[in-house]
DNA sequence: CGACAGATGCTTGTATACAAGTACTTCGCG
DNA sequence: CGCGAAGTACTTGTATACAAGCATCTGTCG
């Protein structure tokens, strides 16, 4: 989303921060201290300030004036409201596809997917395959900017999928779903990308009770809970 | 969205001048001061300013650093994405509905028409109706949360169908067509629903380039272009 | 030993001062 | 009269100081 032009070290931060999150560097429920975060990057509070007051927006982070901030737990209304919104706006894109795709589209997705075909794949290098893989699709439509969108909602669906795939299998199955989805589209078979896609949504989206099961703490329970400051979660 | 929470001269601050954006009355191209903003709202450049980003992040102001702060004006691109957006989720939300419809929302949508349908309705108050008409089928469906996501990229949308209201019509062909898409989904009927759904908001949609043909000054030709600070674009 | 109260250290919200840079205006010169 | 350059007034970005409030810890009293 286009906010501030220019870099600034408010953009820089709010990235950086926006990841340590996503990437659960920064676990749910931690306690953030915008004195703490200033101090260990070198800068005053007010371009930290700032950033976490967008992640809040975001629904990233959660501020309590005079308490504290923090990483915000893992919501599963979010997360199924997230999956929702992808679901919607995938599928419909799909029914926009032009009758003849844009080939510079097709072989940077088609490089894509051979890059997640390789055996010593690592996770984060899969996640951000991934997220190109589906941007791309919404590009070929003519619909990459609603990305930004739904990229922006999903965060708490990301972090799921995250500590899914942390504690459990490859993404193999993934990969060759998004080649089912690929090969659909090409081969200009709208119904059957339609399915594939669900399918493949579905599959990555069931298995987040599982992993709600095997760590309940890092999932928020009542929405308006404070989480305490000192009792900053731990990875496991 | 929640962001922060408790009562804050930000929160206050923004929404106040969220609403005057969406509203038109600071009008797309208008420039905007921290400083002036700040001094007639009677407090600090800091609230003022963190209102900014946040409105900055949802594409409804541009803020140039060293240059200045602008209503973002009209962008086609973003008006056709939300278009986009809020119809796949709006129908993919009518596929969802239960069986049973949740008696309560049935009420209150029941009572929302009936207020449309009042001869003396104002366009502030149709906007607000239609608003809460919309939202209620979400929640009807159980994804009422969603519809906070839509209504936050749908920004440029609503200042276009506000300026096409504006200097036109009577939203009574709306209200008819909400009036449709309601009886169809308490008769059970979703095939009806949607075609229903798709006309009706196509129909504002498609009124828009008539409106950018008679005030092109308030639609954006080039994203990254700044508009001139002296050149404050009067409602004429 | 237990409970209550005050002090202390932390938090974010707000106000203000300074820094860096842009654009327009005005003054001087050819 | 025209043009150029310095100056001035504005902009946002950042740093810092102060305000208000919650939570915990500690000391004291029963």
């Amino acid at each position: 989303m286009a906010q501030t032009n220019g870099r600034t070290n408010r953009r820089d931060i709010y990235l950086k921060l926006r990841q340590m999150v996503l990437t659960l560097e920064l676990a749910p429920g931690a306690a953030l201290s915008e004195n703490e975060l200033a101090a260990s990057m070198g800068v005053s509070r007010t371009p930290v300030r700032e950033s976490l007051i967008l992640l809040a927006q975001e629904g990233l982070v959660q501020v309590f004036p005079k308490i504290g901030s923090f990483v915000s737990r893992v919501d599963p209304g979010q997360v199924a409201d997230a999956q929702f919104l992808r679901e919607a706006v995938e599928l419909a894109s799909l029914d926009d596809l032009p009758a003849a795709l844009d080939p510079a589209i097709v072989g940077e997705l088609r490089a894509n997917l051979d890059r997640q075909r390789r055996a010593d794949l690592g996770l984060e290098e899969f996640f951000g395959l991934d997220e190109a893989f589906h941007q791309g699709l919404m590009r070929l439509s003519g619909h990459g900017n609603v990305w930004t969108t739904v990229a922006a909602a999903k965060g708490h669906l990301d972090r799921a999928r995250r500590l899914g795939l942390h504690e459990n299998v490859s993404p193999a199955v993934f990969v060759a779903q998004h080649r089912e989805i690929f090969d659909a589209i090409t081969g200009g078979n709208v119904p059957l990308a339609r399915t594939a896609m669900r399918t493949h949504l579905r599959a990555v989206f069931d298995d987040i009770e599982r992993i709600r099961a095997h760590s309940p703490e890092l999932f928020a329970t009542d929405a308006s809970s404070v989480p305490v400051r000192r009792n900053i979660v731990v990875w496991e």
